[in-house]
DNA sequence: ATTGATTTTTAGACTTATCTAAAAATTGTT
DNA sequence: AACAATTTTTAGATAAGTCTAAAAATCAAT
């Protein structure tokens, strides 16, 4: 199949495309790969002569439907896995990432199909990530960040932008976790920041915390 | 830590020390790896580099205390993830090992503790093999071969010495399972077969059958 | 449109783990 | 003890993935 290597770069190059929609630049991957331009560029062209991405010469990269679908594949893996981690093993949301990162690279159809039986066919991870079905189909969600909700507005915690260890802590020491309400109580122009409610308490947010968590607003 | 091929092949000579006490050849670990001894003479002098093995030129290795504490902690993960392929993810005792040479590798002091806890410290895999605890010790157990019984005895079937799909379906196929009691109604010497008795059934076996069971005989 | 800065690619080298072929050491046999 | 057979090691090559340094292409700004 592909190697380690190789599977993680076409994931990179998936999590790229949503901001770099007209391909990605090879500095861009080399930054989220760790690694210099010259091995990308290298990369690149093994993944292009196998026909995983699209590539041309100083143009950037795109994954092929391939490509899309065995990166689609190790998300869909890694995101299984930090759920078994978390629901069965007692892992809390912060130290997942790490464990998962090797685990996806596990190659059995059998046991990502019993995985995902046995969690009972999750839906989300313990981010709030959507998991891709068996066929590779993300739901889609009508999630924003807490940032854009309107004073006044309520929304559903649903996902969190940044995964790091030090802003899931932070969100779990103020008791904000997924599937809690959270109400936006009023916007303070000066320095971005929004007092909130949440667990029937008010706390004030700064911009950093706000455009880093996403909520589905409630229908009203 | 260590790359998945020196663990591979510390895994290896400790399985091969069982057989060759005085030290593992060249070529026997050549054969149990399946590569050629000139890669074997490479890897062995970084292992001994690096201490995990003792080995002098043409004497074969043996595992130094570091190399056996390795080697363990790779069997030990080994056998907790065989106990949850088939416990938890309906794996069959002859599917499990090549998933189970992937998951051996994955690199979490956590994840190997709260498998074990989360399997309830399971003592043996699916095929009867002991685990070793955290610590690295082996449980004691006073196994042998089926052809080691004397005529009239029973035993209590509690592993296999070979792993193959081929062995397993066999044993499967006539009902013999880990925990069944087995005995031996008779022994034929021209060709080395046996008459036992399983699950009230009288069944012929070959040599290459019962010199490939393990029973804990029965204190009569 | 030319210059200068930035990005990207190329060229050549290094590491890990493997291989083949040849050399060296050991073992077995007489 | 000497020779042949076997085992083991060495030497040199290969493949994957990475690196540094230099060259080439693109972009930006006047």
């Amino acid at each position: 199949m592909f190697s380690l290597s190789e599977e993680n770069y076409l994931k990179a190059i998936f999590h790229l495309e949503k901001r770099y929609s007209g391909g990605v630049s090879t500095n861009a991957l080399a930054e989220e790969m760790d690694t210099k331009a010259s091995s990308v560029t290298d990369m690149v062209k093994k993944l292009s002569d196998k026909e995983l991405v699209k590539y041309r010469k100083y143009q950037g990269v795109k994954l092929s439907d391939k490509g899309n679908q065995a990166a689609v594949e190790v998300i869909r893996k890694h995101r299984l896995w930090e759920v078994f981690l978390v629901e069965k093993l007692n892992f809390s949301w912060d130290e997942v990432h790490d464990v998962a990162e090797q685990l996806e690279h596990i190659k059995s159809e059998k046991l990502t199909y019993e995985l995902d039986n046995f969690l009972g066919h999750p839906k989300r991870d313990p981010h709030g990530d959507p998991i891709p079905d068996a066929k590779g189909n993300f739901r889609i969600s009508n999630k924003m960040l807490l940032a854009d909700l309107e004073e006044g507005q309520s929304g559903i915690c649903v996902g969190v932008k940044d995964s790091s260890t030090e802003f899931l802590r932070y969100l779990d020491k103020n008791g904000i976790t997924l599937g809690k309400s959270i109400k936006l109580v009023q916007r303070e122009e000066y320095d971005e920041s929004l007092l909130i409610n949440i667990n029937d308490n008010d706390l004030r947010v700064s911009k950093s915390i706000s455009t880093n968590l996403f909520v589905k607003p409630t229908e009203s």
